[in-house]
DNA sequence: ATCATTGCAAACACTTTGCATACGC
DNA sequence: GCGTATGCAAAGTGTTTGCAATGAT
């Protein structure tokens, strides 16, 4: 997933126009599994696209997501983040650092089935967030050091 | 729980003065299960509570959630919502109504510790939040009509 | 009288909108 | 040249903050 050519290819197979811009927005919330939000994107592309505005960012972003290449993230109360692993995981935020984790494990897949499958029936299951918040574990060391 | 004297005894035993107003918001909260946001319960009061202001809600609001008292809910973009029900249950959105549903079962529990324990260790675990995004009962069926 | 609670207005942060400009085909 | 992509400035929305007014004990 390195060379650009996915990239756009990605795009255009949504019926979107690779721009320049739009591949490097792509490519960064892809290949920078920080969960970013539209302010660090903003800031990571400005150097190369130095009339970049963040009114861009945000609706590219905000297109993506509604064309389901990106996943938009509830983790905040402020800000949205955005995510490009449409594979089932689940998200750790450390409350402390505000650093978020993806949790990937064999069995998350499975997890996610039985977790709709307590819907009663007649409910249609679309998208599934799980969220967990805690201390990752470099800050739950330091907690320790403190005490 | 229909007895104001309990929710002013659960105020009082986090050490917060159980002020008529508090009272109130607590009880609201409490008493109807559609999470509501600061706005619906401004709405909802500003008719017994005619100086009502929304700062004051947003306060309380929040000081009940630091309080855990009331859990704050990332299930919208936009507002935050705020759930009564601190034992284990998952939410489901409806993305036509915008309604929001508690789903309880038996074995959401034990599905909440499953899935804390997909952490690797080191990882500690606070609180969990499962959502999931879709058509409740009534919206797909409207769905099916008009197709 | 003192301290906590409430209210008002303004500030704030993030995001969206309207419209003008610039770019790609 | 035409249509889409981008940028700017302003508006919008939900929430928080500073401080004054009110209320309870």
């Amino acid at each position: 997933m390195s060379d650009n050519s996915e990239y756009a290819e990605i795009l255009r197979s949504k019926n979107i126009r690779p721009s320049s811009l739009r591949v490097a927005v792509l490519k960064y919330v892809t290949e920078n599994e920080v969960h970013p939000t539209a302010e660090t994107v903003y800031q990571a592309l400005i150097g190369s696209y130095p009339s970049l505005s963040r009114t861009t960012v945000y609706n590219t972003l905000h297109l993506f997501s509604t064309e389901h290449i990106l996943n938009s993230l509830n983790i905040e109360d402020e800000q949205v983040r955005y995510d490009a692993k449409l594979t089932p995981h689940i998200h750790f935020k450390c409350t402390v650092c505000m650093k978020i984790f993806d949790i990937v494990s064999d069995s998350v897949g499975d997890f996610y089935n039985n977790c709709t499958a307590m819907l009663p029936h007649d409910f249609e299951a679309g998208q599934t967030q799980i969220s967990i918040w805690g201390k990752c574990p470099e800050c739950a060391k330091k907690a320790i050091r403190h005490t």
